[in-house]
RNA sequence: UCCCCGAUAGCUCAACGGUAGAGCAACCGGCUGUUAACCGGUUUGUUGUAGGUUCGAAUCCUACUCGGGGAGCCA
C-alpha cells in the first residue's frame, strides 16, 4: 500500500500500484451500472484523480452516495489505466473513508463557476477552486524562480527589517507601530504639542512598517556585492483599485557595481526567467489560465519571451506621445509624469511589447536616484509590459555624497536624519543599482487574473483585514 | 480620496410604478463508463439598510453600507 497524491496517482506509471489516496471531492456521478464516479483533488496538481466508487461498497448508500462536493475522503484501491477519454488514470476503490463531510445544503462552492466579487467573501474556502489552486502553486513557483535566479547569478538572499523608525522615502503613507495607548494614557497626550510622546514609546520613537526594504539593503550590496530581499511590504495609502494591496510581497534586488545598463539587463534577464519557468514549471496552470481567464495569455507572454526590451530615455518617450496624433486625459510634456495611458499607449500600441524608458526628469524621482551630467535628469528606469503597464520601477542610485546630501534638501528632507545612509557614501562609496518588483503585479501578469485581491490568499486592502 | 455603475432565491441574473421569476445548486425520482453528465419533478425571498414620494415601490427620490470599473498614488 503506497501513500500517493492525486498528482502522483495521475502519472501512467502509477497504473498497478495499490494505493492510498486522501483529498476532497469536487463533484460525483453516479451509474447505474453499478458504481459512481468521484472526481478527487488533493491541490497537488491542476487535475483531479477520478475515482470509481463501485455499489458494492459496505458504505455505499450510506455515505458514497451523499458525497458533495467539499467532503474529504481516504481512499484505497487500485490505480488502473482508464478506459474512457479525460484522464490516463483512475483509482478504483475497495474502501472509502469519510474523514470530513461538507453539508451540501450550505457548502458555498458549487460544480459550477463562481464570480471573483464572491469567492472573495470566501476566501477561506476559495483555496480549493480551481482558480485558486493554480494561482497558489504559480505564486510559490514563481517565488522558487526568484530564489533560484538570484542564486544562480551570486545573489544573497537578505532580511531587511520589517519595522522601521526611517519615515524617509515618501512611498507611500505608512502604518504606525506603537504600543502607547490610542486614547487616555498620559503617554498619549504629553508630548510636544500635546501629541502622542513617543519617547515613552517602545522604540523611544515614531515606528513604522515598511514600505520598502531598499535603503538596507543597500548597506549590505555595499558589503555583500549583490543581495537580494523577498518579504512583506505595507502601503496605509488609501488606494481602491484592482492593482494595490496595503500589505504585498515584493522583490527588491540591489548590486554594487551595477550602473543603470547593468540594471535593466538584470531586469530583462529576470522577468523573462519568471515567465520560461511559470510555462516550464506550471503548464497544467498555465494552461488554466489561458483557457479559463485570458485566452490571449500565452502568445502574449510567448512574444515577451522571444523580443528583446527596447530602451527608450524619457526625453525620447516623450517627444513619441507628443506627435503621436492621441488625445490624451492628462497633458504630455517633458517634465510632467508619465500617465498610465501614456505607458499603456507605449508598450500597448506604440512599440506592441515590453519597453524600459530611463532618464527620467530629477524632479518628478526620489532623492536617491543618481543624477545625470546633464543636471536634469537621473538615472531611473520603469519596464513596462502589456497588459498590466509599469511592472518594475528601479535605479542607479546616487553614490556621490555631496549630490545625494544636495537632493534630500532639495526636497525638503533632512540629511541629518539619514546619517547612516549617508556613511555608505561616505566610506567606500561605489557605484550601485537595484530595482523592486510586486510579487502580486508578477502574478497578474502571469496568469491574466484582473485584480490583485485574487492572486493573494488573504489580501489587505483599506477597510478590509478579514480572514 | 474623486468620477461612473451596481446590490432581487445558496450562486448568476430577469421583472423598469400594479404586488417577484428563470437557469444553476439543493432535495426526490429516472437513465447512463460518467467526466461543468443527461431527463422529469419539488423546495427556496423582510428585493442591501433607513427614510421619503405614491392609492400602490424591486422599480422613482435622499442618505448610508457594501461590491465593481476608471482615475490619482504607486509595486
Amino acid at each position: 500500500m503506497e501513500k500517493l497524491t492525486v498528482w502522483a496517482a495521475r502519472q501512467p506509471d502509477a497504473v498497478g500500484k495499490m494505493a492510498l489516496v486522501r483529498g476532497w471531492v469536487r463533484t460525483r456521478r453516479d451509474s447505474k451500472g453499478g458504481f459512481s464516479f468521484i472526481e478527487l483533488n488533493d491541490g497537488s496538481c491542476q487535475g483531479n484523480l477520478q475515482i470509481v466508487a463501485p455499489a458494492t461498497l459496505a458504505n455505499y448508500e450510506s455515505d458514497v452516495k451523499k458525497l458533495g462536493p467539499g467532503a474529504a475522503l481516504t481512499i484505497t484501491g487500485e490505480v488502473k489505466a482508464s478506459p474512457a477519454k479525460g484522464q490516463v488514470t483512475e483509482v478504483h476503490a475497495s474502501a472509502i473513508a469519510v474523514l470530513g463531510s461538507a453539508d451540501p445544503e450550505s457548502y458555498p462552492l458549487q460544480k459550477k463557476g463562481h464570480s471573483f466579487e464572491f469567492l472573495r467573501t470566501i476566501a477561506h474556502l476559495r483555496p480549493r477552486t480551481n482558480t485558486f489552486g493554480a494561482i497558489t502553486r504559480l505564486r510559490s513557483q514563481v517565488s522558487l524562480t526568484v530564489h533560484q535566479f538570484f542564486h544562480e547569478q551570486g545573489f544573497f538572499y537578505i532580511h531587511t527589517p520589517i519595522v522601521t523608525a526611517s519615515d524617509c522615502e515618501g512611498a507611500g503613507e505608512l502604518f504606525k507601530v506603537t504600543t502607547l495607548p490610542l486614547e487616555g494614557g498620559p503617554a498619549s497626550t504629553s508630548g510636544p504639542g500635546g501629541g502622542p510622546d513617543f519617547s515613552k514609546d517602545f522604540f523611544g520613537k515614531p515606528a513604522f512598517l515598511t514600505v520598502s526594504g531598499q535603503l538596507q539593503a543597500e548597506a549590505l550590496a555595499c558589503a555583500l556585492g549583490r543581495v537580494y530581499t523577498f518579504g512583506p511590504t505595507f502601503r496605509a495609502e488609501n488606494s481602491n483599485t484592482p492593482r494595490h494591496l496595503a500589505e504585498f510581497w515584493m522583490i527588491e534586488p540591489e548590486m554594487a557595481f551595477f550602473d543603470l545598463e547593468d540594471n535593466m539587463t538584470l531586469a530583462e534577464a529576470f522577468i523573462k526567467r519568471i515567465i520560461r519557468d511559470a510555462l516550464e514549471k506550471c503548464p497544467e496552470e498555465m494552461a488554466f489560465f489561458h483557457e479559463r481567464v485570458d485566452p490571449t495569455l500565452r502568445p502574449r507572454l510567448e512574444a515577451i519571451l522571444g523580443s528583446d526590451f527596447r530602451r527608450v530615455p524619457y526625453t525620447e518617450a516623450v517627444a513619441l506621445l507628443e506627435k503621436s496624433g492621441q488625445s490624451w486625459e492628462f497633458p504630455v510634456g517633458w517634465g510632467r509624469d508619465l500617465q498610465a495611458e501614456h505607458e499603456r499607449w507605449l508598450t500597448e500600441k506604440h512599440f506592441g511589447g515590453p519597453v524600459i524608458l530611463f532618464d527620467y526628469p530629477r524632479t518628478l524621482k526620489p532623492f536617491y536616484m543618481r543624477v545625470n551630467e546633464d543636471g536634469r535628469t537621473v538615472r531611473a528606469m520603469d519596464v513596462l509590459v502589456p497588459g498590466v503597464g509599469e511592472i518594475i520601477g528601479g535605479s542607479q542610485r546616487e553614490e556621490r555624497y555631496d549630490v545625494l546630501a544636495e537632493r534630500m534638501r532639495e526636497q525638503g528632507l533632512d540629511p541629518a536624519a539619514y546619517g547612516w545612509y549617508l556613511d555608505l557614501r561616505r566610506y567606500g562609496t561605489v557605484p550601485h543599482s537595484g530595482f523592486g518588483l510586486g510579487l502580486e503585479r508578477v502574478l497578474l501578469f502571469l496568469s491574466g487574473m484582473a485584480n490583485i485581491r485574487d492572486v493573494i490568499a488573504f489580501p489587505r486592502t483599506p477597510g478590509h483585514a478579514e480572514f
